[in-house]
RNA sequence: GGGUCUAUGGCGCAGCCAGGUAGCGCACCGGACUUUUAAUCCGGUUGUCGAGGGUCCGAAUCCCUCUAGACCCGCCA
């Protein structure tokens, strides 16, 4: 290892814009501007997943720019895709828009200008959020704009070596029979339906006739129209197998990243760029995808979406950023539980970006350095900030409902976790909190109080409510306890299960005058 | 049928993609502190890194084969 030379930053990263520049060079293509493309899915619930593809994009755009190139990264919403399903908790009203382009139905929440904008939005605000900046594209403009009809022409003269082509490498047979391209119905705004039969090349025109089709296990009628569509003037697309090669090829991409889910697509797209458009494909790299909690894949549908507006209220956008950054490999079960780790993992890299941990191996130094500098978008902050562990926070925020920045502030000011309280402080307790009252279990058991208990709790329930001053409160449960022969044990425990409704809990004397006395008071009389 | 990923102490995982003494959390054991709950702190135990082969001075890490599980594709986008 000794011999090998560092590579940039050190991450999987600065590898991958390595060897996508010695590839560019070997290629003969022009440095001058390197551009790196992420699709936007525009048809459902945009999770984490989507929200990796751009992240990702962009840190490769970074490392080539520490490489001394210019590069930017377009942001592409597939918005001409047609509507294929009703997501999960979306009005049933929306049956009716099915396979229409997402871009032309409205929005059934009414505050964008079509659905497939409003979901585009729920994605880009969680770039603007972590702080990713992009070039943003619509599939609906592209097409109205006619920037792919060179290619689309191009294709569709190919269409037949294709549609063979596409059976020979994935074995679907569709595009034997059919052009690699769907027209919005003239007559009904239907995409999928409108199947292409015919290209009429000195036209430029597709002949197409909207019949009914399938869509997953749904049937879609079409409206029997038979008409003609421009390939320049006309909306319509090119099917997935071939759309991104044209568009690699019209805005010379040369770098995107994909999900193992549509590998096929990519195969035949990159022998489409290669061999029928010239250009050759660009730089890939393949990535897992997230899984939740119990293996299965991350599906609108099913409700279980771990989208980045929901992290954002749980964690940090360095713990979003840690976690797409750190590794690019491996399939990854997450959830919102992972969130306290990666925020304690940043601390663990700033520590020893600022040196104040040391690392004796110098390659994972540079790397750990590096990740931490991606993480901070290659802007690494200039000083080393206050950490506190997240899990701490979560415990105290459990505690405290009320009055809780106040008190947990106060709480780590005694422990001497921090000396002043700072705004970010404040606002890691806000989310830490957000964590705390969104996961905690309820393990309520029942309070089963005898008499005895009784007679103990009321007599502590007024020591704390008078105005004299308890000089130790720790003191006088114990006490309070044994004159009623109860086990302090015991004792304690149902004091816990009243404050906290847990059995357990934090050195309960100073605890209690944390809360305030009398409000212990209240909740105890409340039992009795 | 095609493809990808995963397999590491009792449990959950990191380390693998750029080979250099196997690590973390939980659990467990011991100690400290607290007037005897709890919390906290300190210390400790726990592994033939799924199996087999190969490369190498050296392999959890790279290569090949196998086993088991998960997922994706074989509609469509």
């Amino acid at each position: 290892m000794d011999n090998q030379e560092i590579i940039g930053k050190g991450t999987w990263i600065d590898k991958l814009a390595f060897e996508l520049i010695e590839r560019e060079k070997n290629l003969g293509r022009k440095l001058e501007n390197i551009r790196v493309e992420s699709g936007l899915g525009a048809s459902g619930v945009p999770h984490i997943g989507s929200l990796g593809d751009a992240v990702r994009a962009y840190g490769v755009k970074l490392a080539l720019e520490n490489f001394g190139y210019k590069s930017e990264l377009i942001a592409y919403s597939d918005d001409l895709d047609g509507l294929r399903k009703i997501p999960e908790g979306f009005p049933e009203s929306l049956e009716k828009h099915l396979a229409k382009p997402v871009s032309l139905i409205p929005d059934p929440f009414g505050c964008h200008e079509s659905y497939g904008m409003h979901m585009s939005s729920l994605l880009l605000e969680g770039l603007d959020k972590t702080g990713i900046k992009y070039q943003f594209r619509r599939a609906i403009d592209t097409y109205k704009q006619g920037l792919l009809k060179e290619q689309i022409h191009t294709i569709l003269q190919n269409s037949t070596k294709i549609g063979n082509k596409i059976s020979e490498l994935v074995g679907q047979e569709k595009y034997q029979k059919f052009l690699p391209y769907f027209p919005v119905c003239k007559n009904c705004d239907r995409l999928y339906t409108a199947e292409s039969f015919e290209y009429i090349e000195n036209e430029k025109k597709v002949r197409y006739k909207c019949q009914d089709t399938e869509i997953g296990s749904k049937r879609i009628t079409g409206c029997g129209y038979e008409g003609e569509a421009d390939i320049a003037k006309d909306l319509g697309k090119l099917a997935w197998k071939v759309e991104f090669a044209a568009r690699w090829s019209a805005f010379d991409i040369r770098f995107e990243a994909y999900g193992k889910d549509i590998m096929d697509s990519v195969k035949v797209n990159d022998w489409v760029a290669d061999e029928i458009l010239g250009h050759p494909h660009p730089h890939h790299v393949k990535y897992e995808m997230f899984l939740d909690k119990g293996g299965k894949k991350i599906s609108k549908s099913l409700g279980n979406v771990v989208t980045a507006q929901k992290w954002l209220e749980f964690g940090t956008p360095k713990s979003i950023l840690l976690l797409l950054y750190k590794r690019i490999t491996g399939a990854r079960e997450l959830g919102f539980e992972d969130i306290p780790s990666l925020i304690n993992e940043y601390n663990e890299l700033e520590d020893v970006y600022f040196g104040k941990v040391k690392v004796d191996n110098q390659a994972k130094l540079t790397k750990m350095r590096g990740l931490y500098e991606y993480v901070n978008l290659l802007e690494p902050p200039k000083q080393i900030s206050t950490h506190v562990n997240y899990s701490l926070l979560v415990e105290l925020c459990k505690i405290f409902k009320d009055n809780r920045i106040e008190l947990v502030t106060k709480k780590l000011l005694d422990y001497g976790v921090i000396k002043i309280s700072e705004p970010e402080i404040t606002k890691l307790i806000e989310i830490a909190g957000n964590f705390a009252d969104e996961f905690e279990q309820q393990e309520k058991s029942k309070i089963n109080l005898d008499q005895i208990s009784r007679n103990a709790l009321n007599e502590l329930s007024e020591a704390l409510s008078s105005d004299e001053e308890l000089e130790d409160i720790q003191n006088t449960i114990y006490q309070i306890a044994k004159s009623h022969n109860i086990q302090p044990k015991e004792f304690f425990r149902v004091l816990y299960q009243i404050i906290l409704g847990a059995p357990r809990g934090p050195k309960i004397g100073p605890f209690i005058s944390d809360i305030g006395r009398k409000k212990v008071a209240e909740l105890i009389a409340k039992q009795v």
